[in-house]
DNA sequence: ATGAAAGCGCTAACAA
DNA sequence: TTGTTAGCGCTTTCAT
């Protein structure tokens, strides 16, 4: 069946399209009769108007494209559900790209995006990325852009991530105020700067408490593994003093930390507390289960949906667009590995 | 800065648009003066074509909308790189919805797809459909649709599943070539289909050992949590002659039945083998790691994508447009729950 | 209350 | 080799 189209409706009642457009979106000046007659071919021929007909007329599209690292991702899941749902909601719709962690796909995705002609991009930098100027030309072109998670301060537009140095910073103190006086910490690379925040917030946790920065508690994890975080823990348990706490960068880290430490005979939590940092769904499954800081992955989706639309939005009404970064806090979910009465 | 358009160029120049059109796209009767100025000018209006404009003119948008129930799953995140990962390699763009396994916003979704103009759909049914005709009233308006994970014969479109049967059959017989002769199922319900053909992959792999059906052994899992499988798998080993062996419907069930093992003095798999279906990644990283089915998620994602685009394109072309029905392996990972030398 | 016509930006058959 | 023209399907101004 070909679909129908203003024309088949106006032939069929002898009338023009222009009567037919008008009735079909009920018009002041339309006579009953007529707009009767029209709604029925329409319901008749099954009509539906051409979308792109429509956007090319209008210059706007509703859609928004969506940029990120790796689609098979726990966090990155509930991002791209948060952003959908915003979307949706306002009738827009999401075409998703991943970058594979990669710059050089990042800028294709996104150009390939631009040219599928979306109405404004939502990226998540991949851990390659340092420059970014496919995103600048982007915007030179009028294409609003919001970053979230892995953002960049060299690009002038509105960003939400997780509060990683506020995490770092709970995390710490919950360990520290469960008694804990030796906390090491397994570290990300400096880049990108989430996992750094963490790190400071460690760092800022322990002044706050009054506690020394000892320079062997801390050991950088570059493939952020759990064989990577087993070997460490090993590593620190070696030490003349060994941690009685150890806040892991993230769970795939504590998760090796948990299996080193139960094979090193340590009681967790009673020899050492062990926190991780995204909360996956295993940390409840394990034994022990493992405290984690939670990350707002559907909260962030949704804000920064928000804020592209809003823009999106503005950039129509050529109203003034004033960038924004939301900042959301990560939440303390403490279990069994750093349990408050056990550790004591 | 304003978009440029060709009569930007046009005008630039003083030609026309269509040779401004054919210049772009290498036309071989072009002078290599204006081929070169075109060009030269195009770079410096930053001219990119209108994608709608384009589209419009040749009927085809070169995206594809795809519904899933739920986008924050860790099957169907691997579904959704599939169809990502090949459809970006031919130029498609993909448009993700999610039904949140409601029939009603499944309807919606899909007809929000359509009046979006997508050249196809791919659809994984919600828990709640049982009638189609929303689907079939896509495809009276020439709209392919092809069917994955969780499908309906009663559609006439193509499909891809996983091979259920054989996943509930491997993971059976595999029990029974440990020795086992009392093998417990905790099932699914009977809708959808998929863990229904589990269990009849269970009963095959029984008869074809030659070992009795034994419906005390079978109990079926309505919440599919592991909450759930804890309880049936004591409810199991309560009875005269308890099971020495269980095949959990899915991963959830099967990290139940292991904790509630555990917590009765149960040695796994000494005393009770323990095999899951789906293979999330926890399973790997339990105390024992459980033995699990692999859904093909990745492989499901890109078969589709590439029926889809065939049918697309077929029908672009006019030419006839054969449904087929892929049925991809799943695949067995053994773990120590399920041990071969352990168990035995 | 309705029609005629222009135009969104692009492509392609036909003319010259 | 380039221009002219028509048209994809729709909206909207201007005229009637």
């Amino acid at each position: 069946m070909k679909r129908a189209t203003l024309r088949d409706i106006a032939q069929a009642l002898g009338i023009t399209v222009a009567t037919v457009s008008r009735a079909l979106k009920n018009y002041p000046d339309i006579s009953a009769a007529t707009k009767q007659a029209v709604l029925a071919a329409a319901e008749r021929l099954h009509y539906a108007p051409h979308p792109l007909a429509v956007k090319l007329r209008q210059q706007a599209y509703k859609v928004i494209g969506v940029v990120v690292p790796d689609i098979v991702h726990p966090f990155f899941s509930d991002v791209i559900s948060g952003i959908v749902d915003v979307a949706e909601a306002q009738g827009y719709h999401v075409i998703l790209s991943q970058s594979n962690e990669q710059y050089a796909k990042e800028i294709r995705v996104t150009q390939m995006l631009q040219a599928t002609g979306v109405d404004g991009l939502l990226v998540c930098l991949s851990n390659e990325t340092t420059r970014v100027d496919h995103l600048r030309e982007l915007q030179a072109y009028d294409l609003p852009v919001v970053l979230f998670d892995k953002v960049s301060p060299e690009l002038d537009a509105s960003a939400v991530v997780t509060n990683d140095f506020q995490g770092g910073y709970d995390a710490t103190s919950h360990l520290i105020g469960l008694g804990r006086r030796r906390v090491a910490h397994l570290k990300g690379t400096p880049h990108p700067q989430n996992t750094q925040r963490r790190y400071e917030g460690y760092q800022a946790a322990l002044a706050a408490h009054g506690l020394p920065f000892r320079p062997e508690y801390v050991l950088e994890c570059t493939l952020v593994t759990h064989e990577e975080g087993a070997a460490f823990t090993r590593q620190l348990m070696a030490l003349p003093e060994p941690p009685d706490a150890i806040f892991a960068v993230t769970d795939a880290v504590a998760i090796g930390a948990l299996s080193a430490l139960k094979q090193l005979g340590q009681r967790v939590p009673e020899d050492v507390a062990l926190i991780g940092f995204s909360d996956w769904e295993v940390c409840a499954l394990l034994d022990p289960p493992i405290s984690s800081v939670a990350q707002p992955g559907y909260a962030i989706g949704r804000r920064a949906s928000e804020l592209l639309l809003r823009e999106i939005i503005a950039l129509r009404e050529e109203q003034p667009l004033v960038h924004e970064l939301a900042v959301l806090d990560a939440e303390l979910r403490v279990r069994a590995s750093s349990g408050g009465s056990a550790g004591l």
